[in-house]
RNA sequence: GCGGGAGUGGCGGAAUGGCAGACGCGCCAGACUUAGGAUCUGGUGUCCGCAAGGACGUGGGGGUUCAAGUCCCCCCUCCCGCACCA
């Protein structure tokens, strides 16, 4: 039996209230997915946690926004999707681990338990019946399955090449998880090593994942779409072939300047590209294996220093130059990047910076091809990269940049030598790592069949049962030490095989379990496509704009991927994307040295859940960060004793009929449900949380110097406030419902629809201006007649005052609530 | 350097080009109280004024408009992202 009543006394009981409602709800379970198709779908998701402990601050915030989202839904009839998992693979786990000699599944499902106690406390409306952890064999069955799938459409591979390395977590990374040379993680400085890894090929999907990106425009934080353009990078320009003497093919460069062709007047190769080991001349050799030893020690932190001198070698040979046939020099230098483009430029320092600060390095020719009218670059050491006019470029001559580009592309389309082309920024994903806690790649490696992928019906490849000191970093994985678990045999050929020994980078993960949630107990893929055309896209995705680019991304490509398989039906996952801020202390983020940290359990204990939960949503717009020093949520607390009063003020008995209610409070309702309406639609909560406010002031005044307690229009305002606070303080709003004589759950009540012709006022307020002052104000009906309205605003004392005498020249009438009087 | 975003009371923040400062915090005063870190009421942008009232006011400077926090141009400051990508 459901209590019929709330807690009892008039104290508002914060500690009675969470206890009286959380085992009401578990009981009742309101916030499972329907998905029987009486209502519309939509998908509210919440970026998944990853379990290092306890939930913190940061955690609420992001919760509690999206909660409101999904309880709006809820509120407004929508079979909602609201699931919660857990991005359990990753470091940490093995690091605690170690620590405490154990499994590192002990503690990442130990802390799963802990936040999901928090969350059911938190009152976040899940559908708990569909949790998953990426952790769980059935889950990364699947990762390894999708990976399969990948490499038989040649979207996973294994390449040789100088891999970033951080020495700290010896592991590879991620480009995306190098951050200014430093391991995204752990800060350490990044070093560069050369391993043959797995990647997935997003690069082929470079251009989709730009262009795709206009149907998210106005949907997701524009920030996030620039930061996504800037990372994969696209370029436009063209490519150029170099012969090069002595080498039978010919070396194409990629330059977005191909106008300024005439101007190379030398060729560099990145020092750690095979094609710099490849030209250089034998005696060379010497200096130019001491300068790739070198080259080789700089972390990537002191490698982009921007202080930095041009350093480099000539390597003994020469390119020549398309155009003019001029013989340039071939020099090897580390301010070329080996993976972008071929790995090589040319080089034409009258026009790029970098070229004009190696050649006055080492006393290379400049020759200016274009007049920009500014100082000549040999003297002045500022390359001139602009708009201008080309000189010393043959047939080019006198065009601009724009025309140049065109005729010289053509020239070399027509000499077979180059042509127009972009390249992009982005590289492929490196997926491999040398860590123990995450999905093992399913290859074997044959002697005599190579790589071999695990048969799908042998999925998933489970991992050993490794712990404690096992797990400690070596530079190779901990998979490798599991002699028993490696040696295998060749699915192909049924010989002596071994295990790949690497897991996947977690964000392999974290780029399908949106998907799993649509149907997380499904065993004959990855998920039911059938659901997943039900559910996805997701409607509103919530999260911390730290992922702006590795997981948004790594998603896109996935979801592009599937859908270019037939598996799904749509090119981007995520509808619309909303980034929180984050929740600082005293201007500064909170952390352990500036002790300075905030305890969210702490926080809940002494002001209860739903005040912390309204002191986030209230703080400001949700993207904008919040400092918890300038916040009171001991004045939302009273702000929600204020409200839940009203219900044990409420006189009348449910049901009664609100239309003989006090008219003035049932405007207010009105007012205050429409208005709050209209700041959820556009996620400005704190204002949907400001009209709640103003309604309960408004009925307080009701009840006190009104029209007393006993008017239905209270108890037709009171109700509207408990469903408008069950989003964003459930507790409260259930204890008020109930004392109102409601069932719970008020979570489900539906939303209030306000009466149109109670938003319809009796009369405004008009304001009256004189050259855009206000001087008078008249109280008119509002369908006032303009003409109507415009003589009384002329005949207002105050306003014949403030012309003093002088015409009206014009006169602006917006009719019924403002005139503006232009004098002579 | 390139790109993105933001500057409104003592504070967090409101405001389809149409009454700037909603709502809250804090503060002041009052009521009820043995008491108040409870509750309720009123006040609270700055300046002048006893008051009525007036002037000024959204980082600075220009502009468009009957009317600008809002639109346009220039500048200043702050935050964020990228940063040898040819």
């Amino acid at each position: 039996m459901p209590p019929a009543s709330g807690t009892t006394g008039s104290q508002f009981d914060v500690e009675q209230i969470q206890e009286r409602w959380l085992p009401v709800w578990d009981r009742l379970d309101p916030f499972r997915a329907a998905d029987d198709g009486r209502a519309e779908r939509r998908y509210m998701l919440d970026m998944f946690p990853y379990p290092s402990g306890d939930l913190h601050m940061g955690h609420a915030e992001a919760f509690v926004l999206g909660d409101i989202v999904a309880r709006y839904w809820f509120q407004r009839g929508y079979d909602v999707l609201h699931p919660i998992g857990w991005d359990s693979f990753g470091l940490p786990a093995e690091n605690a681990a170690i620590q405490r000699d154990a499994h590192p599944a002990d503690w990442t499902y130990a802390n799963i338990d802990t936040q999901a106690a928090s969350f059911r406390r938190y009152a976040v409306s899940f559908d708990w019946s569909r949790r998953l952890a990426t952790s769980d064999p059935e889950y990364y069955r699947w990762t390894q399955w999708l990976f399969l799938r990948f490499r038989e459409r040649g979207l996973a591979y294994r390449k040789a090449s100088a891999v970033n390395w951080c020495p700290k977590d010896q592991t590879v990374l991620a480009n995306e998880q190098v951050v200014a040379g430093a391991c995204e993680r752990c800060g350490t400085p990044v070093t560069k090593k050369t391993l043959t890894q797995w990647y997935f090929r997003i690069t082929d999907y470079a251009q989709r994942l730009l262009d795709d990106m206009t149907a998210l425009e106005g949907r997701w934080p524009e920030r996030v779409l620039t930061m996504q353009r800037n990372w994969i990078g696209r370029s436009e320009g063209a490519h150029v072939q170099f012969a090069i003497d002595g080498r039978e093919e010919p070396v194409s460069v990629f330059t977005t300047r191909p106008d300024t062709l005439f101007g190379a007047t030398f060729f560099v190769v990145a020092a750690d590209a095979a094609l710099a080991d490849e030209l250089c001349a034998p005696e060379c050799r010497e200096e130019f294996a001491a300068y790739l030893e070198q080259v080789k020690r700089l972390s990537d932190i002191d490698r982009l220093s921007s202080e930095r001198a041009k350093t480099g070698v000539f390597l003994g040979r020469y390119a020549v130059n398309p155009v003019n046939g001029e013989r340039i020099p071939v020099w090897a230098a580390d301010y070329v990047l080996a993976d972008y483009g071929t790995g090589a430029i040319m080089a034409v320092p009258a026009h790029d910076q970098r070229d004009l600060d190696f050649a006055r390095e080492f006393d290379l020719p400049v020759r200016v091809v274009l007049d920009t009218g500014e100082p000549d670059p040999a003297v002045s050491g500022i390359a001139t990269a602009g708009e201008g006019v080309h000189v010393n470029s043959g047939p080019i001559d006198g065009t601009g940049k724009e025309e140049g580009i065109a005729r010289i592309v053509e020239l070399l389309e027509s000499k077979g030598v180059g042509r127009g082309g972009v390249a992009f920024r982005l590289r492929d994903w490196l997926l491999s790592r040398q860590r123990f806690w995450g999905a093992p790649i399913p290859i074997v490696h044959c002697a005599s069949c190579g790589e071999v992928p695990v048969p799908d019906d042998q999925l998933p490849v489970r991992l050993p049962d490794l712990r404690g000191s096992e797990l400690a970093p070596k530079g190779v994985s901990p998979l490798a030490s599991a002699t028993d678990w490696v040696r295998t045999t060749c699915p192909r050929c049924g010989g002596p095989g071994e295990r790949d020994t690497d897991t996947m980078d977690t964000f392999v993960d974290s780029s399908w379990y949106y998907l799993r949630y649509c149907s997380p107990s499904y065993t004959d893929g990855p998920f039911d496509p059938e659901a997943v055309r039900r559910w996805m896209p997701v409607a509103q995705y919530v999260g911390g704009v730290e992922h702006a680019i590795l997981h948004l991304l790594y998603s896109r490509f996935f979801t592009k991927v599937l859908h270019d398989m037939g598996m799904v039906d749509f090119v981007e996952p995520f509808t619309a994307l909303l980034n929180q801020g984050q929740v600082i202390n005293q201007g500064k983020a909170m952390s352990k040295s500036l002790g300075n940290g905030v305890d969210l359990g702490e926080q809940l204990e002494r002001f209860g859940v739903d005040a912390v939960r309204l002191t986030m949503a209230f703080a400001g717009p949700p993207e904008d960060d919040i400092d918890w020093a300038d916040l009171s949520p001991s004045g939302s607390q009273r702000f929600l004793a204020r409200a839940w009063r009203l219900a044990g003020d409420v006189s009348c008995p449910p049901g009664t009929d609100p239309a003989t209610g006090d008219r003035e409070l049932r405007r207010a309702t009105a007012h205050a449900v429409h208005e709050a309406t209209a700041a959820l639609d556009s996620h400005r909560f704190n204002v949907a949380v400001a009209r709640t406010m103003e309604l309960v002031n408004a009925t307080r005044k009701a009840i006190d110097s009104g029209p007393g307690a006993a008017d239905p229009a209270v108890r037709e305002a009171v109700e509207a406030v408990a469903v408008m606070l069950s989003l964003v303080a459930p507790y409260t709003a259930e204890d008020m419902w109930a004392r109102l004589g409601h069932e719970p759950t008020v979570a489900r009540v539906g939303w209030p629809q306000a009466d149109p012709d109670l938003l319809v006022q009796e009369s405004v307020t008009c304001v009256v201006q004189v050259a855009g002052k206000v001087r008078a104000r008249l109280e008119v009906p509002p369908g006032i007649a303009a003409a109507e309205l415009e003589a009384a605003a002329l005949a207002e004392p105050a306003i014949v005052a403030a012309l003093s005498g002088r015409p009206a020249r014009r006169v602006i009438v917006r009719a019924p609530s403002l005139v503006n009087i232009v004098p002579g």
